[in-house]
DNA sequence: ATACTTTTGCAACTGAGTTTCATTTATGAG
DNA sequence: CTCATAAATGAAACTCAGTTGCAAAAGTAT
């Protein structure tokens, strides 16, 4: 699906901003942080609309945080159906430690956990440090 | 075990610093960030030798860093045995929607997962969100 | 083409964390 | 106990991530 597409769909206006930042997640197989996308895309546009954009993607279900150790966030595109309603990324993220990168296993779901009695879950985060495949 | 001991048996001197941390840490029980800290020591020690307490309690294996989806950092004390070596924390943290506040749960190991082919695998987090019991 | 709403750029700001350096404190040897 | 040494502390200044307010620019529906 083009860009223009997967804005209208997700109720965003159709901006070059925002074309320019669903471009590089789409370059990239890997989670981006702001500073990740800010290096691509600072000759075309402020910072502070960089972090904008991420927010009304995070919003509207078009990418969604991947939790890392590092200080900065990082975020990648939903693979599931995801609206500002609900996200339904359920699968592991992985962060290698030669390359840095921090990848979606779309395909490893994250198991249910029995927690103790009084606890509620509504969702959860799994976080696999190591080597990746491209560097082992 | 009182403080002057699990100082020595991390090969750290003993200092009122040092010491106010360990007391702030064992008289909560969920994880605390720097500034969880800061409130409840500023008057006796400086910002700065908070953050630096907290690079060497995470160094030398008394606490460990618990990953949230927060802006901050936050540490919890290790109840397994752990050194500058090798950490062993390998429970599931728990985060509450409602307190805010993020806890170990000490007795829940976080299952092995099966990644893909050419993928190793060298230490896992899991972070689950949802009411503690407190708040349930 | 117009009117209205959203988005953008810019400047200024906040908050977390780090670095440098001079001073103070803990500790082990004599 | 005293002293020398290494480690820890406080203070100021700094970097980097992220946010806010506001005026100008651009998108969208009519």
């Amino acid at each position: 699906m083009d860009a223009e597409n997967i804005l209208a769909e997700h109720g965003l206006r159709n901006t070059e901003a925002r074309h320019g930042v669903l471009d590089v997640f789409n370059k990239y197989d890997y989670a981006l942080s702001h500073s990740d996308l800010e290096k691509e895309l600072q000759k075309y546009f402020d910072r502070v609309t960089i972090y904008r954009t991420i927010h009304s993607f995070l919003d509207k279900g078009i990418i969604h945080k991947v939790i890392d150790d590092s200080e900065s966030a990082k975020y990648a595109l939903c693979a599931d159906e995801c609206s500002s309603d609900r996200h339904h990324d359920n699968h592991v993220h992985f962060k290698c430690a030669k390359c840095g990168n921090s990848e979606c296993l779309n395909h490893v779901q994250i198991p249910s956990i029995n927690v103790p009695k009084g606890y509620l879950v509504s969702e959860s985060n799994l976080l696999i440090e190591g080597v990746c495949a491209s560097c082992n």
